[in-house]
DNA sequence: CTTGATGCAAAATATTTGCATGCTC
DNA sequence: GAGCATGCAAATATTTTGCATCAAG
């Protein structure tokens, strides 16, 4: 867990900057993004530190305010993968992107260099000094073409209902 | 206005394809949709519609459910550029990717193939068959990166309030 | 005439804010 | 000790839903 530490003192570091403390809730938050590989909302997020720290309440205001801090200190990233609300993952470690099924919802992580490169490239290319990004693709994904596939296959006059 | 006729068309198709009306309010949603460039929650895209056409009146519900099924029909596309609500655009116009500045706010559209053809690269690398993506690169301006260059100049000693 | 669509208002969600009090620094 | 941070609850904002009525096909 050499990573988290690191991270943890850019948090701190930011902090001191802003003038800001460094409180047991900011650091719940921002371990709890570390360590869970997922994709939260605020109120998930709540519920998992409170599953793994009984002891410590945290309100949900604080979480959406530190998010916010967090997401503009460039250390956690907000995505939209659904319809409802915002979901935020750690923002420095290994940047990824997102591959999401409209069909079942599952979302694949990636990694593209060329991809990661070219972004860089554009935003050069309009004066920008690029702070991050966020891509996502939508589609179906493998398993929900051969399920499809095979229904056509044992019902060939079923129209697909909406 | 070549191009409205045949998405109008498309529209149509699909409405018909799922057993579904075609009225009024759908079309002007559309319309005013293809007819603005620019990026509406859903709340600005009823008032622009409705300071169009003031003989006419549309809930909020109906723009919702309506912008709901033309993303779905992959007509319309949903972007999550700020903090706040959904904001949306059409969809089956040249595609583009948007520049976003932190600072001012400001939103660049840009279209770059390469980024383009390396997505379609990578959904296919993990078998997924592709509708639609999206990104957004965050980032400052050339204007916010000139304009706190020269408060920094006149002011060295100021300390970046948050 | 049948069935989906709409507007309205109420309900459900999601997010922000004010304020007294508690904790970092 | 000073001032930011927190929890709580209330206020907002956003989105969805139920239902009577309207209108497209």
């Amino acid at each position: 867990m050499v990573d988290y530490d690191f991270f943890l003192a850019e948090l701190k570091r930011i902090l001191k900057e802003k003038g800001l403390k460094f409180t047991r809730q900011r650091e719940l938050i921002f371990k709890t993004l570390y360590e869970n590989d997922g994709h939260f909302s605020p109120e998930e997020l709540n519920m998992v530190i409170q599953r793994e720290n009984p002891d410590v309440k945290i309100g949900i205001a604080t979480i959406y305010r530190t998010l916010s801090l967090l997401e503009e200190a460039g250390l956690a990233e907000s995505l939209s993968l659904d319809k409802q609300s915002k979901r935020y993952e750690m923002g420095l470690k290994k940047h990824h992107d997102h591959l999401i099924c409209t069909e079942c919802g599952k979302i694949i992580e990636f990694y593209d260099e060329t991809i990661e490169k070219q972004q860089e490239i554009v935003a050069k290319s309009f004066g920008f000094r690029m702070k991050g990004h966020s891509m996502k693709i939508t589609g179906v994904c493998r398993e929900c073409i051969l399920a499809k596939e095979s229904k056509k296959r044992l019902n060939p006059q079923a129209q697909e209902k909406n």
